[in-house]
RNA sequence: GGUGCCUUAGCUCAGUUGGUAGAGCAAUGGACUGAAAAUCCAUGUGUCCCUGGUUCGAUUCCUGGAGGCACCA
């Protein structure tokens, strides 16, 4: 008897949600969101997070339970995670995931290698000193304590080697040291559902969610949460832009042009990650339920 | 109606002393193992408003026209 995980992916805005429902109300299960904002209970409207109908139809996990306030890292998510799964999976024999954090749901499905934890002050005197020295010296210091890292990541992209450098400090250790080990085998089957529409369509829904989301209060959202902008829960599309617009340096039409604007780049880079993996098979977003269940059934004949 | 200025990429505009053109933004493609709705990389898409003239060659100079803006009647 196998267990297995439905995951569904796809862009923003694309009916993720309503299809997480239709296949956990189908068999009986439960959903775990693998979605990086909607974690945060203070922020429903502007991640599009389940309302509490859509909640009450199915349980859902990993929604709503952190505060912006709080750190919660893919480490810490993956940890969860694979406990809730475990738990979960002891009574059922499917259980759905859905969300749009492609880092996320990988660290479910395929796993990432382990690291210690690091203290954060490592991280503010690192940032702190990308600040004052800029990025050059963080490379260079790179170079010396794990030459194979530098090589290989984004020697430009400040956030990568700021998180090798705070390994290698914090551990003695370089980064690279860590990397590809085996790591512990999943003990289900996933079958991975995409939700796609064409550009323009995409685009158009991601739109008109955008002005939904002002209709239902977004800006109340907002204010709720200014004094917390400098929380990295907060640097997300929809808070950041509207931030400005308080600030009085956005009009209001302006900070909702660049929500809809950075909500469909986001969706691009969704799809770019998404569709790396040749195991999902994609669905068009109106495709008839029916049509996924049949999709699935045969999936799991497959592997049983 | 008259005079002046403008018309070049999806948008805002630069430029070519005559050799078919380039910035910003937008867009597109991509990367990404504890910040991931984050962060980073790459890519120029064009009847240079139309017409005729001068010229080896006109987006550029000249004629005529169209549209826009401003001022004067």
């Amino acid at each position: 008897m196998n267990n297995y995980l439905i995951s569904i992916v796809g862009p923003t805005g694309i009916g993720k949600t309503a299809l997480s429902l239709k296949l956990a109300s189908h068999f009986n299960t439960e959903i775990i969101s693998a979605d990086s904002r909607q974690f945060y209970k203070e922020i429903p409207i502007g991640t599009a997070a389940p309302n509490p109908e859509e909640l009450s139809i199915v349980p859902h996990h990993f929604i709503h339970h952190k505060s912006i306030k709080e750190s919660y890292s893919v480490g810490d998510f993956e940890k969860d995670a694979i406990e809730k799964l475990k738990l979960l999976h002891s009574s059922k024999a499917v259980v759905v995931m859905v969300g749009g954090s492609g880092l996320y749901v990988n660290a479910v499905l395929k796993g990432f290698d382990q690291f210690p934890d690091i203290a954060t002050e490592i991280r503010e005197q690192l940032n702190s000193e990308l600040e004052s020295e800029g990025l050059e010296v963080l490379q260079r210091e790179l170079k010396r304590l794990d030459p194979k890292s530098y090589e290989n990541i984004a020697l430009k992209n400040p956030h990568r080697v700021i998180r090798a450098l705070e390994i290698c400090r914090g551990t003695g250790l370089p980064y690279s040291s860590f990397l590809n080990k085996p790591k512990a085998q999943r003990d289900f089957k996933t079958i991975s559902i995409g939700l796609k529409a064409e550009r323009d369509l995409m685009y158009e829904r991601i739109n008109k969610r955008v002005d939904a989301m002002i209709e239902k209060g977004l800006l109340e959202e907002v204010k709720a949460v200014l004094k917390h902008r400098d929380y990295n829960a907060l640097n997300t599309v929809g808070y950041k832009e509207l931030f400005h617009y308080f600030d009085g340096q956005y009009t209001l039409d302006f900070a909702v042009s660049e929500i809809k604007k950075n909500s469909r780049r986001f969706a691009k880079r969704q799809m770019t990650w998404f569709q790396k993996d040749s195991l999902t098979q994609w669905f068009e977003y109106d495709t008839d339920v029916q049509n996924i269940l049949e999709h699935i059934k045969i999936e799991m004949k497959k592997t049983s």
